[in-house]
DNA sequence: GGACGGTGAAACTTCAGGTTGCCTC
DNA sequence: GAAGTTTCACCGTCC
């Protein structure tokens, strides 16, 4: 425990994170924000003398990461120059992957993190400064659970690198400390619940169940269910029969699952002897591992769809308006009225209905439609550093929300396959394969080719190169002065001409065009 | 006297993370 | 609730 009246540049975190660096040793500092993680190691890396001579590739290769760096990959840069790092979950794959790497290689000494460090990784970190033990929640500021300072904790000290480990919590004033020693040193652990209780986790799992042929009766996933650690916990199995009961009657109504006789139950108990079979649709479903309710929504909006006049919006609304897609963008206060404007020219052809201005779902309606925007503006070739300033959305973050964007798009094209839904399948399909490039359709012939990403394809359809048949007339001096020697001949062999090789490296002068593949 | 830059107080804003599907346009 | 950021008034310096 630190206290301020040993600190030596006013700033405990900062004192103990040089301290470590004094003792030739590496650590961690937990914060609770993204932006108290850069600051932090922003701070560290400033207060350290000393050239970043020794460290410019791992600065170079940070920068390297996207195709145009953003304002984050420049401060990641500038910090990494000194050995210090931040890592929160806007950073992109590649830049995390390179500070974990780095960090067990001695190339970073230092990391500002927030709890994505905290669980499952294995590092040489000697000490783990925790500062930030309250977090803010739908209550205000509330203290963390010991579980998760306990996992922070444990970080320090991993037997594969030190025999011993330091967990230090950095606290600001006396009462603080009081408290973080109550609570985390002496307390006892929180007791661990059972997350089946969650209505959309035990509905997919009941779907689950009965479309793999585990059960097939009521009394069956009372039986199983009756065995869970949720049943363990709450011990109330006639009211699990009723839930159960429930969601049951539900799965039918939507033609996921088929009950015979569905009218004559009363209770779980007597819905023994009827043995419940799952549609194709609602196999399908279980298969896609999404939220039946989800599903449902699908089916519903897809069915209306058919004939309707539809905008690439109208897939990337519905698809954010969904339980698996939160938490979404948050619209602010003086944003609202530039997302309505923007919303007002997708209106006519949106999929999910528009909620009364005065209903309570109307906000997050509303997060959803400037989800949907986000994910159409990089569909339609912005770049990262536009879609940070214009959405406060980081790299990994927008990277996580095209993962699960995709994977909402792909179930709702197996839906349409199931539903004979095929006048929507080419359009699903072709946006999908936009969101994974972030590209408009017109680049798409050329996006089929090996090591052309959305710069490259743009850079060659603006020079009127636009297609297969493009490639092979546009002549191999024009294409290596566009992309580069060795991208020019590999895209002249992939449209079968034979061409010759040359010599190994890049091309003195050449711009270095990256990578959206 | 005006342009400019530095400083600090006050007002304002925002707040962690991650699993799941399939392979093709 | 608090950290971090932005805004703005104020002051000193320089030309």
């Amino acid at each position: 425990m630190a206290s301020s009246t040993l600190s030596q540049t006013g700033n405990p975190v900062l004192d103990i994170a040089l301290d470590t660096l004094d003792k030739g040793k590496q650590c961690l500092v937990f914060l609770g924000t993204k932006k108290s993680a850069e600051k932090a190691a922003e701070d560290i890396a400033k207060a350290l003398k000393g050239s970043t001579e020794g460290h410019k590739d791992i600065a170079e290769k940070a920068l390297d990461a996207l195709s145009s760096p953003t304002k984050q990959c420049e401060r990641l840069a500038r910090c990494l120059g000194k050995g210090v790092a931040f890592h929160h979950a806007g950073l992109a794959q590649k830049q995390r992957e390179l500070i974990e790497e780095q960090f067990r290689t001695g190339g970073v000494s230092i990391i500002c993190c927030t709890p994505t460090l905290a669980y499952g990784v294995d590092m040489p970190a000697y000490r783990s400064i925790i500062r930030d033990l309250r977090r803010f929640s739908k209550h205000g500021m509330s203290w963390i659970p010991v579980l998760d300072y306990l996992q922070m904790a444990g970080r320090a000290g991993r037997p594969n690198y030190d025999k011993m480990g330091e967990a230090i919590i950095a606290c600001a004033t006396e009462a603080e400390e009081e408290e973080a020693v109550e609570r985390y040193i002496r307390g006892k652990p929180e007791e661990i619940y059972s997350k089946l209780a969650v209505e959309p986790v035990l509905r997919t799992h009941v779907l689950s169940l009965i479309a793999t042929g585990f059960a097939s009766t009521g009394k069956q996933l009372l039986d199983f269910f009756s065995s869970t650690f949720y049943a363990h916990q709450f011990r109330d199995i006639p009211r699990l029969g009723m839930v159960l009961e429930k969601m049951l009657a539900q799965l039918g109504e939507w033609e996921f699952i088929v009950l015979p006789g569905k009218d004559d139950f009363t209770s779980a108990y007597e819905i023994d002897e009827q043995r419940i079979r799952p549609t194709l649709l609602g196999k399908r479903v279980a298969e896609l591992y999404i939220d039946p309710l989800t599903a449902h929504t699908f089916v519903t909006r897809l069915q209306d769809a058919s004939d309707r006049r539809l905008h690439a919006f109208s897939f990337l609304q519905m698809v954010s308006h969904t339980q698996e897609m939160r938490p979404l963008l948050r619209v602010r206060a003086k944003e609202m009225e530039g997302v309505q404007q923007r919303f007002l020219a997708y209106h006519a052809s949106v999929l999910e209905p528009e909620p009364s201005l005065y209903d309570p779902d109307y906000e997050e309606y509303l997060n959803s439609v400037k989800t949907g925007l986000m994910l159409l503006d990089w569909s339609e070739e912005k770049t990262e550093e536009f879609l940070l300033k214009q959405y406060d959305v980081r790299p990994g973050e927008l990277q996580a929300k095209l993962n699960t964007a995709d994977w909402l798009l792909y179930s709702s094209e197996e839906i349409c396959k199931i539903m004979q839904f095929r006048s929507l399948l080419r359009e699903i399909s072709t946006l999908r394969f936009r969101l994974r490039y972030g590209a408009r359709e017109e680049l798409l012939p050329l996006l089929r080719f090996e090591g052309i990403g959305r710069v490259r394809a743009r850079i060659l359809f603006n020079n009127r190169v636009r297609d297969a048949a493009g490639v092979k007339a546009a002549n191999l001096a024009t294409l290596k002065h566009l992309l580069g020697e060795k991208i020019a001949l590999s895209l002249k062999k992939q449209v079968g001409e034979d061409v010759k090789e040359v010599s190994e490296g890049k091309r003195k002068g050449q711009v270095s065009l990256k990578k959206f593949e």
